[in-house]
DNA sequence: TTGACAAAGATTGTTAACAATACTTCGCTG
DNA sequence: CAGCGAAGTATTGTTAACAATCTTTGTCAA
């Protein structure tokens, strides 16, 4: 490969314009939630540059963004890797969301007929549909998603942005050392949950959300290395 | 005022030294924790680099930080200012608050034993000697971090994150809103939580705590318009 | 062959200049 | 005198060049 030691300006487009910041963000995010991006899979700058058409100052707050919200871990002087979490962080995420996400649910059964859950029960067709036709990162995406949806439903941002880093904490975890095909969320947990919390039943909402988590989490070896991507225009140019 | 109109190399210092990123950016959580950053204080670009000693990229990647942790709002080409919560948002901060920390001591006193609060105990006798000089930002600060220690106490880094989140935003709510003097928590509640942990009463735990927000929460009166600082130097430079 | 060392290449970190936007002040007009 | 508009000033956003660091490659000697 060539030199062009200072290709700072690269000749991609016309820089000013290109995607948004958060829509950057959004991208890799998603990539990862769907396993696309493998962790440890290193980001370097001049390669988002590319791919986004961005300049590097929009690459680089983009990646401080999400090193911020612990997607990506940045190395002085060496560069961005997607997070890479280990046995230890593994535990602690599920801890963590053993202690929030019962409750959570706990208070949507006891407040159901006052929500509008149409939008879980339209999730749930989604995933049904995705299984059917073995979607694979649509499932896996889809299933952390659920999750999320249930905090989004509490409609306080609070608990939706701590739930989401949670999932998606949960998404790298699964796909490190979850055993291939089980990765995702068994099949009809998800529709018991919500149809618990629909009859307004806290105490079953809540034993099926503790009983899911722990399905999740014995479904991991916690004997893995991870396999790094390489080509990151293929993976987060479509999706 | 003279023009320069033109002043990026600013006459403060080496450049290339100066204080690391994550000091700077604790230094400002403080003094917001403190309140002695008032809600929506403008953070120049500028004033921040005099203040600190360094150039415009290490301060805008410590706004860029700060804002994504709430404590501070980006607004497109007008600059930085303390974060204001107005009342939905406070409201979602105790909803949330109310959500997360029952369960958390209550855990913390089923598992006392194998735990070290001698952390906590400390906390406690730093509380009450500043209430007894009557060290109005640090007797504020400390109430915050008491909860902030909680969290620490499980040993799970999210758990922690999640409510430092969550305190600093009540500490800016209890200075926008907080009437005057009974601004902190009251006097001996901490303690009381505490002891019950430690007497590894989960029930009694968590119906302290919960008393203990509603105490807080309740002395708001929610209406209050912030009044912005203006000598960041003085106000940052000291703490 | 393997190990260490050195030079070259590639990547990230930083700075300074430039561009674009918002704010202020001053003057004008009704 | 109040309201409005325009020029000037200050502040933020962006770019390109430069500096520093890390990685790789190639060479030499044990």
């Amino acid at each position: 490969m060539p030199s062009d030691p200072q290709q700072n300006s690269l000749t991609t487009s016309s820089s000013k314009a290109g995607p948004d910041e958060s829509f950057i963000v959004e991208r890799i995010y998603k990539a990862v939630m769907e396993q696309r991006l493998a962790p440890n899979t290193k980001l370097s700058e001049a390669r988002l540059c590319e791919t986004f058409g961005v300049g590097r100052m929009r690459i680089r707050r983009v990646l401080l963004l999400l090193s911020s919200q612990g997607i990506i871990k940045l190395e002085s002087n060496r560069g961005a890797y997607v997070a890479c979490p280990d046995q230890s962080e593994a535990n602690e995420v599920f801890a963590a969301r053993m202690l929030i996400e019962p409750p959570l649910v706990r208070q949507l059964a006891q407040s159901a007929e006052d929500l509008d859950l149409t939008v879980l029960v339209d999730h749930i067709a989604l995933e049904d549909t995705a299984r059917r036709n073995k979607e694979r990162t649509e499932i896996i995406r889809l299933s952390g998603e659920f999750h999320t949806k249930l905090a989004e439903a509490t409609g306080n941002k609070f608990i939706f942005r701590m739930m989401r880093e949670l999932v998606t904490r949960t998404s790298l975890i699964v796909g490190l050392f979850g055993s291939s095909e089980n990765a995702s969320c068994p099949d009809d947990e998800h529709s018991n949950i919500l149809q618990a919390i629909q009859s307004q039943d806290p105490e079953q909402a809540e034993r099926l959300l503790i009983s899911h988590l722990e399905h999740i989490q014995s479904g991991l070896d916690m004997n893995a290395r991870p396999d790094p991507q390489d080509d990151l225009a293929a993976i987060l140019g479509s999706g």
